[in-house]
DNA sequence: GCTCGACTATGACAGCGGTCATAGTAGTCG
DNA sequence: CGACTACTATGACCGCTGTCATAGTCGAGC
């Protein structure tokens, strides 16, 4: 929760990406992020002059960007990187939210996707591309860690719909089991794409 | 898009969720579904004294058992019933309908689950009952084809995991991609679950 | 024919949302 | 000092939303 952190501008995404998570993006006003980042309202219009359209864009690609950022992190910290290890360290970052902190909020993409897919084409393409830059990332650490290619794209899509379903389903039982679960029965699975020759 | 079914009531639930599953929760008002339902608008505070609320509580739980009672029918369109060809079977009720009529509507429980987890307690129990109501189910249909009791629930958690998450991604990317990839990457896992021995 | 209940029909209201208009401040350059 | 730019500060506006209040219709039952 670090708001303080930078000018006025990033504060701003950051809140905004903050609200959608929790609250979804319809129910998120303008007036609302400016307050939560401490920013005064008027800059709104000066740093967002396209609207509340434009700040939630810039919010789902600070999210997907973080996301794609956060891979390279979750692989640093695994002593021997295997597929099913850094799927397990990105759902242990949701299992740690929820239990330190509650089930207060989702995923910020995921919540743009539900609310913007159908009403705003730019937020659209914004989530399309969020997506693909954290799907990139992941389908690289597969590669690297001697996956074939042809498969690492896949297994990075499955790996980042099964996180996404078992988030909101986690929420709405308000209980981490989805996360968990989905980390145990996929960890073989993943591990197994591993060529084995060399 | 049948709304033409039983009486005024139900066709209201029935608009509800799907102009949540399409707008999200927020964005969905109460004037456009009874315009949608072609029920008149003073119907609505008859049926649902309590409010929106309660709308989209019905709504949701009648998503719930809607996804409940399909997995028995796709059991029955399965020549020989597998725990992939399941899965399959529910991959493909969306690529179909991507298919068939584009990207506007995601899964109503989910757009719920993003708009109301944190804001709604009665719509957040609302949407953990219906995806029990979902999962039951799909559950019991792995122990039917011989997955093992204390594994099913797991598969199945897995399974509505990677479906509504791969739903997200097929809606942003407006490609029904991420859904085919989770089924041939989650068939063979799940079949493999089946009990061997007779 | 009257009554009573279920349902329908509208109009009003209060609140909040995003956005615009306008004015103000601060700091810097020339 | 004046001017110009970057940013801040408010207030107003309009549209929309959920909800309430009130009145109307319609069909049984007797």
């Amino acid at each position: 929760m670090a708001v303080s952190e930078r000018g006025p501008r990033e504060r701003m995404v950051f809140s905004a990406a903050q609200l959608i998570r929790r609250d979804g993006v319809a129910s998120t006003g303008m007036r609302e992020v400016a307050a939560q980042a401490r920013a005064p309202r008027g800059s709104l219009q000066h740093y967002f002059p396209g609207g509340k359209e434009q700040l939630v864009n810039e919010a789902v690609g600070w999210a997907g960007r973080y996301a794609g950022n956060r891979v390279a992190r979750f692989l640093a910290a695994l002593p021997e990187p295997t597929p099913g290890g850094l799927f397990s360290e990105m759902v242990r970052q949701w299992t740690d939210e929820y239990g330190a902190t509650g089930f207060a909020g989702g995923c910020p993409v995921a919540a743009a996707t539900v609310d913007c897919a159908e009403s705003s084409a730019s937020t659209r393409e914004a989530v399309a591309a969020a997506f693909a830059a954290w799907t990139g990332p992941v389908a690289g650490a597969l590669v690297d860690m001697g996956v074939p290619r042809e498969r690492a794209g896949a297994l990075a899509t499955l790996m980042i719909s099964a996180l996404e379903g078992a988030i909101l389903v986690a929420r709405a039982e308000r209980d981490v089991r989805a996360l968990t679960t989905v980390a145990r029965e996929l960890g073989p699975l993943l591990d197994a794409a591993v060529r084995q020759d060399g």
